[in-house]
DNA sequence: TTATATTTGTGACATAATTCACTTTTATGT
DNA sequence: ACATAAAAGTGAATTATGTCACAAATATAA
């Protein structure tokens, strides 16, 4: 049993798979499962048991020796661990395509979070609303941020704007940035920064494709190579 | 030098990264530095300097010592890397918000990218277009794929129909999956599938912050666990 | 030319994450 | 009660990833 309070620092895959563990609980449980052992669970998500055992084991003791974990109960600590029994107010910064898009996006208006204001700089823009949001202008963040009682921070202003923009995000107070500027954003330590870059997928899917057609036997273009 | 055409296989952080790169040298290239040293590259994305230079190792040698590399052989070099050269047909399967936002996202349009189709199964939908692409109805997805030669499906259609569909897109002759989906998808070995979960990286922002707040010194919920 | 400064490329090392294989606990049937 | 079977929890081993520190290569200046 684990006995210490103070654990290992928690990796930040590991935190990841614990919301993948989450979903699948509670789709089990919508079906009306009661309890769920360690290698059901770990084969949903195509992991080996000993891995979901393990990430848990980070947090605390969860499950029944012999019976497997109570499914509710373990939802339960998910949730708690993962933050999402109290309530995240986000601000979408930069409300272009990508902007509008999250706002609509089921993923961000789950149980936890709840998208309380648009912020961009453009006049047209600013005043109005989207979705039943207001936008407001990025000079007001901080008073909105106070107002709002704003934690986290979507920021998809387009690359020549994202650094400065970061800095106001954090000046401002916001402790948390999820990133999908195409630029790498380094906030003090204390703020937290998730970049988040779908096209960079596509590239990784494109590099696999490509070494599939032609079986990677790299390097080419090895001749010396002057700089010039 | 790298003399064995056998490469060690390369990690998928690494490939990932690989598309970091190419963005901060097209952006440096755009405004007309010639050359750049690993440092100010890798201090670009807060790396070491090391790990871009282990990285590119596993590809070959790009670079020229004592003066670093070109930016515009480099970058060449890492869109060959990462299938760039060429040009990838896509298809979004499941054209609802999710689906219709990345119609519209510019990542996705790209250079080297193209969505050449829209796969849906609702009657209201199939036969018409969004953004000049034609949406076609699933059962249509084999001849579609092979009319317009796509290679890459983005899935974002519901989670209860997500397994199935992604079964019909691999009959269809697909090799790569980009899954938005919220259920963890297998397929066969020789198709490579990505997964992509936007609002699981709000919950490690939300765990983090939790974390913030109040001081790790988990675990809690210590009474002896009976299952029931 | 030759020497010097510079920076890449890389083997050796360190750290981190995953998996194994065993121990402990619990439920259940006798 | 006791024995058995099952599955969670966990230290140790393995594998993967990241960093260091130095050798090799190149440009430039003397």
């Amino acid at each position: 049993m684990t006995e210490n309070g103070i654990q290992k620092r928690v990796p930040r895959v590991t935190v990841k798979r614990l919301s993948r563990y989450l979903r699948v609980l509670e789709r089990f449980h919508e079906e009306g499962s009661e309890t769920i052992l360690s290698e059901e669970l770990a084969n949903e998500l195509h992991l080996k048991p000993s891995q979901l055992r393990k990430d848990l084991a980070y947090f605390g003791e969860f499950g029944t020796r012999g019976m497997g974990y109570n499914i509710e109960r373990l939802a339960e600590a998910l949730r708690r661990i993962l933050g999402l029994h109290r309530q995240w107010a986000i601000a979408i910064i930069g409300v272009g395509n990508l902007g509008t898009a999250l706002l609509r996006y089921k993923g961000l208006n789950e149980k936890g979070f709840r998208v309380a204001a648009l912020i961009d700089d453009d006049p047209e823009k600013v005043g109005s609303s989207r979705s039943g949001v207001h936008i407001y202008h990025i000079d007001d963040l901080p008073e909105v941020v106070k107002e709002k009682n704003i934690q986290i921070a979507i920021l998809t202003v387009p690359a020549p704007s994202a650094r400065a923009t970061a800095e106001l995000v954090v000046k401002a107070g916001i402790k948390a940035i999820l990133n999908f500027a195409p630029v790498s954003i380094k906030p003090p330590p204390e703020v937290i920064c998730m970049p988040v870059d779908i096209s960079s997928e596509l590239k990784i899917l494109s590099h696999y494709l490509t070494g599939l057609e032609e079986p990677v036997d790299r390097p080419r273009g090895h001749e010396k190579s002057p700089v010039k």
